[in-house]
DNA sequence: ATGCATGAGAG
DNA sequence: TCTCATGCATA
């Protein structure tokens, strides 16, 4: 402990792999270039191989770009100010940037248990053992990250490990031992040039953290509030930006002091506090921790290369076009949770692969969740709650009758909107208000033949989504703040579904 | 920054 | 098969 730990350990310097600037990482210029990830999925992420290809607006990865956003980070304690119920929502208003209400429990019988499970276990430690479901199995660079396969005990001594020794240490060994990599789990990134700064390693991990960096007294172990993790957020991404790192260079420095490497889309869905309020309060700790690290070790980054194993191809992305997505949206409006043969009509009616059709609705349902919590949000950014009577329960939650009945409620604005009575909680996103992105027009018309008809509601002929609140509220609440009551819908839960946790680790008891 | 995809875990 | 966490690939 007694060495300062000569910073030059963490974080590869993302741009230049060759030439290691020793002083600062990268300051502002490096910014917005570099990071992108090799075009070839095929090959191994050498990420930091900047690829001309930069655009405008940041493209890519770095974020840098919001620069420009830099806000003093707000203190923001009151945590206990919330009990509104449940089911509380809020619009998606797919703005630029946050829409990222956290989301509901669960519409139906969801395996939420993870809401209560996070909440209850509290991440005393950033370790990432809850990892419910997929955890994060990071198929990517990371390397082999410590999956899930073993039930939990794998993970949680990992992540012990991580905490007690040197990361260079147990990590490469644990990485290069990862079995699994799934498809393209690229080997373990050896080292990733991070040391250990073992003095202050021990301070973050207990808890402990600089009041400096860390304004706002509020629990952040415990169970962080929706203002703590909003102003962590915002408090977060000002400084990477001020140290100079993206987000991919966090995502990877987690990687070496944890263990668990993420991406630069994780981080930035963090920042922009698009994750759910369980995953954001996992996340929390660890990036805490690297504030720390790299606040202290600003001064020499040393870059290193990663290793990077090829792994199995992924499926080329789809691209799904304007007109097809827009019938896509009204199905969605109609039926978010369409049953099986509804799929396979409807695929073939766009002419798109089954499967590319579940996954959209599955990816579309996520993003609802994300967006949308279950309720509205009023003028003054205030929840409103859908009574549970208009009947139209676009789902309610019934794993039973996800299929939508084949009478849909027609109406985009039938103002349906999610009454789903669910069983013990409500959550159900009103899909109705969902009625953006739309296609822009068509004309010609293979499946577009098909598609005209589904689609009910005239389209603005824009090529992405429109920000686009629903009817029912009218005010673009600049800044998504209902995170509160967000939150206090999962502590509901999690009280629910744990009454008594053992908390140490693993998450929800599942019944079973 | 976000769309589409993968996969563990739960049902 | 769904949800949820996560990430590659892309706009």
């Amino acid at each position: 402990m007694a060495a300062a730990p000569t910073a030059a350990s963490l974080y590869l310097s993302p741009s230049v792999p060759s030439s290691l600037n020793t002083g600062q990482p990268m300051t502002s210029h490096h910014s917005m270039h570099h990071q992108q990830y090799s075009p070839h999925r095929d090959i191994p992420e050498l990420k930091y191989i900047p690829p001309p290809s930069s655009h405008h607006h940041g493209g890519g990865g770095g974020q840098q770009q919001s620069q420009q956003h830099q806000q003093a980070p707000h203190p923001s304690q009151h945590q206990a100010h919330h009990h509104q119920n449940g089911h509380n929502q809020h619009h998606p208003h797919h703005l630029g940037q946050h829409h990222n209400p956290w989301m509901s429990p669960g519409p139906h019988g969801d395996p939420a248990g993870h809401w209560a499970a996070t909440m209850g276990l509290h991440q005393h430690h950033p370790d990432m053992k809850l990892s419910p479901g997929g955890g994060m199995d990071g198929p990517g660079q990371g390397g082999g990250t410590l999956h899930h396969r073993p039930p939990s005990h794998h993970q949680l001594q990992v992540a012990q490990h991580n905490w007690q020794m040197p990361p260079l240490q147990n990590l490469s060994s644990l990485q290069n031992a990862s079995h699994h990599m799934q498809h393209q789990g690229y080997a373990a990134m050896g080292m990733n040039g991070m040391i250990s700064p073992s003095h202050q390693m021990h301070h973050v991990l207990r808890g402990e953290h600089d009041p400096d960096l860390d304004p706002h007294p509020p629990s952040d172990e415990d169970a962080p509030t929706s203002d703590d993790l909003e102003a962590f957020a915002k408090q977060f991404k000002q400084r990477r930006i001020k140290l100079g790192f993206t987000q991919a260079d966090v995502g990877l420095a987690l990687g070496t002091l944890y263990g668990n490497v993420f991406s630069q889309t994780t981080i930035c869905r963090f920042e922009a506090l698009q994750l759910s309020f369980k995953n954001m309060c996992k996340l929390k700790p660890l990036l805490q921790k690297w504030l720390e690290e790299a606040d202290s070790t600003t001064g020499s980054p040393t870059n290193i290369d990663k290793i990077a194993a090829q792994g199995r191809k992924r499926k080329k992305r789809t691209s799904i076009e304007v007109t097809v997505k827009g019938a896509l949206e009204s199905h969605f409006i109609k039926c978010p949770k369409p049953s099986a043969p509804e799929i396979s009509h409807l695929a073939d009616q766009l002419q798109l692969e089954k499967e590319v059709v579940r996954v959209w609705f599955c990816n579309r349902r996520q993003k609802e969740k994300r967006m949308t919590p279950p309720g509205g949000i009023g003028p003054n950014g205030e929840i409103l709650m859908p009574e549970e009577g208009d009947g139209s329960s676009v789902n309610d939650g019934s794993p039973l009758h996800d299929s939508c009945s084949p009478i849909h409620n027609g109406g985009v604005g039938s103002g349906g909107g999610g009454g789903g009575g669910s069983p013990g909680m409500p959550g159900n996103y009103s899909s109705a208000l969902t009625a953006h992105s739309l296609a822009s027009h068509n004309s010609s018309g293979s499946p577009m033949s098909q598609v005209s008809s589904l689609l009910s509601y005239s389209m603005g002929g824009h090529p992405h989504h429109l920000p686009q609140h629903h009817p029912i509220s009218h005010s673009p609440p600049p800044v998504p703040h209902h995170y509160q009551q967000l939150q206090q819908q999962h502590q509901q839960q999690q009280q629910q579904h744990s009454s008594l946790q053992p908390l140490g680790l693993k998450h929800s008891p599942p019944p079973h």
